[in-house]
DNA sequence: GGGGCCGCTTGATCTGGCTCAATCGGCCGG
DNA sequence: CCGGCCGATTGAGCCAGATCAAGCGGCCCC
């Protein structure tokens, strides 16, 4: 993690300036490629942030759609439930990731986003966000590619429910995590989950008996160091195998 | 199902307009909402076809990504694959849907896309349609919600793997797609299907074997008739219910 | 510092869907 | 019209993961 910043004791509110142009997840997020004067406008878009505590919702399935939000800080889930109470974790979302793409669809929001921690993010008008980036190309062609590598994720996670068993699963499930951490800077290897048992076996459908199993596997086998929520992997080699199916 | 053109017989090459402005598809597909002038403009934009046989690729993983392309006519599923072996469906698109935004993303496909039935697709070149997405808000913002709901409904089939039983994976497919034939101006309670037991399977992560069996359940059921590929529904009530969890 | 709660672990048993296997039947090419 | 092939059906047995159940333990609030 890199600090932009000074950490000045007492200083509560907002920093000064909290811009795109100044972020250090501009690289992760909506900004890449804008060059200096384009990244200046997206400022004046992007003015205002928004507090969501742990466990509340950034916004709920039915809300009116009206803004995209990137995550600044903190850790989001998102979730879909059908008419009876079936319910779907459809997503974990970190720092410089987007929620709400949902919402273009139909101008309401399809599923909840809820905080798994203390988070803020950055709230981008949509209705704005579409006026400039007819402006930029860049601006515009980011976002389409953002909304396609939503498309590409949800058509890995279709891969990972339709064919996979436990412990591929969740092998690929770690190690997606450690690599979108890693990108961020983050340790390879060592990790704190944010969501619960539960949280996760609604990702990977599975019940929260069969991860917390297939995690004391992972640990019997050399595989991991499990403490609860902290993770450590000790044999990288042998998870991404098992995603390979290596051993099938 | 309209008819626009006449059909004048011997007529093998394509009728001398096949339009945006004049497709019976256009409510469907991308021109919807827009305006007279624009819809010519989309028109000089989609101006070549492709033919695509029966068992052939619109375009496969790995592919440089250029256009974006709307049936016409027929039908195509798309899979992707992992390193090893293992396929998914991830899904099933008839007349007037779109196929590639996977592209966008990293300028490379990443997924297969291939006909189920002889197939005619418009072809769309993807920097055009950015460039024309610029000028009109309405193409723009239609697009946007193209894309958007193709991420919810990747999230309505997360639903599906992740927590319904093969009854009502099967039942919610049933569905769906009688839904969106009768969009298309086709029967709601009687279908033929263009996928083997297996595609089913693959998209619904279940067997073949499991597929065929349950097609063979909700026949005793009174619920469908079923000669092969011949589908009728004969209780859509009862379909709806078995989504809905309601005998669980 | 203590009590209670929530999340996690672990064990025992059950079962829905998978696997393996055999047969059927529709369709296509000769 | 017939033979072969591919897709679909059906049966028998099995197993991964679900379900039910019983603690455990870390953390938060008082």
């Amino acid at each position: 993690m890199t600090t932009t910043t000074t950490d000045s004791p007492k200083l509560k509110l907002e920093p000064f300036k909290v811009a795109c142009s100044s972020c250090n997840l501009r690289e992760l997020c909506l900004p890449v490629g804008l060059n200096h004067d384009n990244l200046e406008r997206l400022d004046a878009l992007v003015a205002t942030r928004r507090n969501v505590a742990r466990g509340d919702a950034l916004f709920r399935a039915g809300d009116v759609f009206q803004s995209l939000f990137a995550v600044r800080t903190g850790f989001f889930k998102t979730c879909v439930s059908s008419e009876d109470g079936r319910d779907q974790v459809t997503g974990f979302q970190m720092a410089g990731e987007l929620l709400g793409l949902d919402g273009i669809s139909t101008d309401l929001h399809t599923c909840d986003a809820v905080a798994l921690e203390d988070s803020q993010v950055c709230v981008i008008p949509y209705e704005e966000l579409e006026g400039l980036s007819r402006e930029f190309n860049e601006l515009q062609h980011q976002f389409h590619k953002i909304m396609s590598r939503e498309i590409v994720r949800d058509h890995g996670v279709m891969l990972l429910l339709g064919s996979m068993r436990a412990e591929e699963r969740l092998a690929a499930f770690l190690l997606n995590l450690t690599q979108r951490l890693q990108a961020r800077g983050f340790s390879a290897s060592a990790l704190v989950l944010r969501m619960t048992r539960e949280e996760i076996g609604s990702y990977l459908g599975l019940k929260l008996e069969t991860v917390s199993r297939t995690f004391s596997k992972f640990q019997d086998d050399g595989i991991l160091d499990v403490k609860q929520r902290q993770i450590r992997i000790l044999d990288q080699q042998k998870l991404q195998s098992l995603v390979n199916g290596a051993n099938c």
